[in-house]
DNA sequence: TGAGTAATTATGCAAGCGTATAATTACTCA
DNA sequence: TGAGTAATTATACGCTTGCATAATTACTCA
């Protein structure tokens, strides 16, 4: 007779979370294949009943997973945000660079986005998280990008065409940071962005 | 006793084009999971045994559907560089446009990237192919902005830096026209394109 | 034209999947 | 302290998957 496997009572918060880890540690490693009950519970170090009394169906654990992921990434950002200068030129530029330096810049992020990219054209939850995250980024940026105009008195321009434009480079700068690592010296992402950002606003951003 | 189904031979070419194309069509709609090689063989017209003949594995098939994709991207791109205009400016200009408008702006391609995107950071064959894609695509464009910057008599600036920030700028609208197509008006991207790398280049690339 | 052969279909199997459900156990609190 | 209960483990089922192998059939060419 096998005795049976001991175990401890966690809080329902922790086993969620610790079951929305393993998820995402494994999209991340393997892709969503990878993701599979039995391989979480193993992970979370529970057995694979447990996941069935916290989420009604597998599905529900991955959006779950993919929200958080998302909203980690929002917070993440909009806490740097506090950490900028005041200076509207300097903010914006410790913001671009942020964007395409570690640990913004990450591989695991990478194939994260990239996983959940691939459901959002035919999920409607994925793809409205994603409107939300994409949105309220380029806000932000939208009003960064204003603000640093404003400073040098320009209001005559599109700050809307401008955001999407900058929006796209960091994005595409990030992408491939994170897909081809080898390829970039350190600090080269940052310097190309903050040129690139200079050009496409006609301001001398500072390099940070 | 039911009947055997009737079939005809098919060249080996045509048939492994046929399950390439199969696959490909699968992947966009549903992601790598809809790939089976029963739907796959269901789809291409064939029973799943025939795979086998084929491709020793799943695992080839996909990498052959991969391949295929990435060379049809590349060869399509290179097609069109032969309808552009002689002169630089424009030349460039349209080669922007081209990348961020329809069919080049698809959602089935942006999809399919995204799945191969997954597996890059893991796979050494993906990356070789992700890679020399990449720097294809890029060192493409740095002819271009070189040959319109030296048209305009200058020779002093940094291709290479401006060239990953093209792409990068051109690689984020790709994926956000393919992704939320509904956010953009028609030809607001293409716009928005040119007005961008007008800035980045600090040359007035013509609308087209 | 008919024997040979390679392409194709048909069948089956072992493994892994998600999930349902029953059995057990750690913790709570009266 | 001990009965009650919710958290956790254990077991099992049905389904799908990729793949192996055997049976058949369309085509080739001497």
């Amino acid at each position: 007779m096998n005795q049976r496997r001991p175990f401890q009572r966690a809080g329902e918060e922790a086993r969620r979370t610790a079951l929305i880890e393993a998820t995402l540690d494994l999209i991340a490693e393997g892709g969503p294949q990878a993701a599979t009950v039995r391989a979480i519970a193993l992970k979370a170090g529970v057995t694979p009943g447990l996941i069935r009394h916290y989420f009604a169906t597998k599905e529900d654990l991955v959006a779950a997973a993919h929200e958080t992921l998302m909203t980690g990434l929002t917070e993440a950002s909009a806490a740097r945000l506090d950490d900028l200068p005041d200076d509207p030129l300097a903010r914006l530029a410790g913001f671009v660079a942020n964007a395409v330096s570690p640990p913004v810049t990450d591989p695991r992020a990478v194939s994260l986005w990239a996983a959940s990219m691939q459901l959002v054209p035919r999920d409607a939850a994925m793809r409205k998280v994603h409107e939300e995250t994409y949105l309220g980024f380029r806000n932000r940026l939208q009003r960064m990008i204003a603000d640093a105009l404003a400073a040098a008195g320009r209001r005559d321009e599109d700050p809307r065409a401008l955001a999407i434009a900058g929006n796209a480079l960091l994005d595409g700068l990030w992408i491939e940071a994170g897909a081809l690592p080898d390829h970039f010296k350190p600090d080269e992402m940052k310097s190309i962005a903050i040129k690139a950002f200079s050009r496409l606003l006609d301001l001398k951003l500072p390099e940070v």
